[in-house]
RNA sequence: GCCGGCUUAGCUCAGCGGUAGAGCAACCGCCUUGUAAGCGGUAGGUCGUGUGUUCGAUCCACACAGCCGGCACCA
């Protein structure tokens, strides 16, 4: 047998899994809960009997938790099956955190069934049952779970490929349908999970079939594991961008215009102090800002094919003239119209047309999420026309572009994933493969690494997908970058070459921030709502100590004012710890306090969120200082 | 759109078949203040909307809307 160090050791006969551990040593045998053979994962009782290569799993290991996770979908659903026999169980995997379980029943669950739930998966751990691995023959599984009832297993198990074995699991009376592996016996598991809540999901994930009820649960290897995991929702709440946009005073959302953000005069200032940063980002790069109409002609949308395949996700309008228009989605037909109006030459490519666009999408009511997923949202969108030769140098300075922005919004791990083509779209097989053979070249020729999206690429053509991740390690795909050789061809997009003969160009769809509003989400849940100096709506507050001191407040203020900065008074009738209390929960970065002594001297008195260190500097240098500091990066 | 839950003052939340309460915020006054809550007072609600049951509904039932958690969707 050759262990994970390299090392090996020689084994008489047959050995298990369990005996191997105990054979290494009684601390690994008691950590252990799977062996990793040749590579696969199995039991602790699996029989090894010929030369491998072996590693104990762990429960403290990535591969371990996993296990451990999907063993808790096992004992809850035990636990159900104990407390609700005539409830059928389908399918109960592990998460990135947890485990879920979907179960078909009549009537749905109530958090108080949950409790019970909870409570019998605890009795269930402590009776430690053994848990065993049995391979069946596929008609006699079939013919049992038909016998207890069980369809949805006895359906599933007819998909299962013919030439896979068909292994279940058993532990105390409860029999399961699971290729494994599993725990020794439930004691294992350990007490650190809990139930979390319950929803309803479809069937093997689609809506014509049945919505079955899936308890949701998170798991760990210890209780502390868990505890830090429960405090990681907590603090996701306390950042929740719903949650502070009301209490930063940034926006508000209203029944009356459902999926449509009203930003108040903080937040559209921290939406302008981003705008005018990307605007600024794009000109350097030689992209050219245009505006295109929000109602285009219903003949447009269906020579893109929007109509086609997103008819029932756009706002529809008519014209007195009976004319009817959609309210747009995206901007990409507008900007090839700019385009294709007059000739154009190679020698114009690549044309980087950018927008901040904005899109009216009909969501679906139950997408609706704050302003992370609403209905009318701003892109920061462009189109670059350019030659199939550009194509590379084109993506290569995007994700620079890209890349850098990021960076600059405090987003250092950044992931991409390539979208291949979906298996509904637009353009011929020959044209995808093109495309996508373009867009590989380039992302490699950018030298990125990737991960493989199959089937998610837009209609027209394939994607990268750029996901960042956040202060709290939440991950959000917001950048993307498409490469199309549909939509120039179905509205007609075309230029001069070198040869005076007229080309198809190839159109790349981008966008860095995704729309503003959700990236704008995104943003305040990752700084907490404590946003660099340069974001910031008030960047900072001049507050009087006392009456005597407030003309001199105001005449700060003015000085910051005058030199750009986004700055308030305060010289109310209020104590100075009073305050710099209200400021400091309004998340403000800087409070700068003037007394007697500050007026007299022309001094200030300068505080930083978060710190209670006071720093003193003459009034003009506080303006010099505060003014560089606040300079957008880029 | 689907499943489930929720909806009481600006916010966070009590409450109950006999038409409502707290804290914070707001407003007014006193205090003239030195770095995360000084003190006192005042005002504030068609209990999401509609229909029904009832002598009487914020409370019970039904419908609708919005929101929340998921599912599905995301050009």
């Amino acid at each position: 047998m050759t262990l994970p160090d390299g090392r090996s050791r020689q084994f008489p006969g047959p050995i298990t899994g369990a005996e191997l551990a105990a054979a290494i040593g009684p601390g690994l045998a008691k950590a252990a809960i799977a062996v990793r053979i040749d590579g696969r994962p199995h039991d602790l009782a699996t029989i090894i009997d010929h030369d491998s290569t072996i590693a104990i799993i762990t429960r403290d290991m990535p591969e371990g938790v996993e296990i451990l996770r999907h063993d808790a979908a096992h004992v809850m659903a035990e636990a159900v099956k104990e407390l609700y026999p005539e409830t059928q169980v389908t399918f109960g995997p592990a998460t990135e955190t947890g485990f879920y379980y979907d179960f078909a029943r009549e009537t749905p669950f109530t958090p108080e069934d949950l409790a019970r739930i909870e409570e019998r998966m605890r009795d269930i751990v402590k009776r430690d049952e053994p848990i065993a691995r049995e391979v069946w023959e596929r008609d006699r599984a079939v013919a049992f779970f038909e016998s207890v009832g069980e369809r949805y297993k006895a359906e599933y198990i007819g998909e299962i490929p013919a030439h896979e074995e068909i292994s279940l699991y058993r532990q105390g009376d409860f029999v399961d349908l699971c290729v494994g592996p599993h725990l020794p016996s439930t004691g294992r598991l350990g007490q650190a999970f809990k139930l979390m809540n319950v929803a309803g999901a479809y069937w093997r994930g689609d809506p014509n079939n049945a919505q079955l009820q899936r308890v949701y649960g998170t798991a760990w290897p210890n209780q502390k594991e868990l505890d830090q995991h429960l405090f990681r929702l907590e603090e996701a709440e306390r950042r929740d961008h719903r949650r502070l946009g009301r209490e930063l005073d940034l926006f508000h959302l209203q029944e009356e215009a459902v999926g449509s953000v009203f930003w108040h005069p903080k937040g559209w200032t921290l939406y302008r102090a981003i705008e005018s940063y990307m605007r600024r980002r794009l000109e350097k790069v030689g992209y050219q800002e245009v505006k295109t109409p929000q109602l285009l002609d219903r003949s447009l949308w269906e020579a893109s094919g929007h109509w086609e395949n997103f008819r029932e996700n756009m706002f529809i309008a008519e014209s007195r003239d009976e004319r009817v228009l959609a309210v747009k989605p995206m901007n990409c037909p507008g900007h090839v119209q700019i385009f294709r109006n007059r000739l154009r030459s190679y020698r114009e490519l690549p044309l980087r047309l950018a927008e901040f666009g904005s899109c009216h999408r009909n969501e679906p009511s139950g997408a609706l999420h704050g302003i992370m997923r609403v209905r009318a949202f701003t892109q920061d969108d462009a189109h670059i026309f350019c030659t199939e030769d550009q194509v590379t140098a084109e993506a290569i300075a995007f994700c620079e572009l890209l890349l850098s922005i990021y960076r600059d919004f405090g987003f250092e791990d950044v992931a991409i994933k390539f979208a291949t083509r979906p298996p509904v779209r637009a353009g011929a097989d020959a044209t995808w493969d093109v495309a996508e053979q373009n867009l590989e070249a380039a992302v490699k020729a950018a030298g990125l690494a990737y991960t493989l999206n199959p089937g998610e690429g837009a209609f027209y053509g394939p994607k990268l997908e750029f996901v960042l991740r956040d202060a709290l390690g939440r991950d959000w795909q917001c950048g993307t970058l498409q490469l199309d050789f549909v939509m120039p061809e179905r509205l007609g997009a075309f230029y001069i070459g070198e040869d005076g003969a007229r080309h198809r160009p190839v159109m790349l769809h981008r966008a860095i921030l995704g729309s503003f509003e959700r990236f704008i989400g995104i943003l305040i849940e990752h700084y907490a709502g404590n946003f660099p100096l340069w974001l910031a709506p008030v960047q900072a507050v001049v507050a009087s100590i006392t009456d005597e001191a407030a003309a001199y407040a105001d005449e700060v203020a003015g000085e910051l004012a005058a030199a750009g900065l986004r700055v308030i008074a305060d010289t109310g009738n209020e104590k100075i710890g009073y305050k710099v209390r209200e400021h400091s929960l309004a998340k403000i970065p800087v409070i700068i306090a003037v007394g007697r002594r500050e007026a007299e001297q022309r001094g200030v008195s300068l505080r930083r969120l978060g710190s209670p260190a006071q720093e003193a500097l003459a009034l003009t240098d506080a303006v010099a200082k505060l003014n560089a500091e606040a300079a957008p990066p880029g």
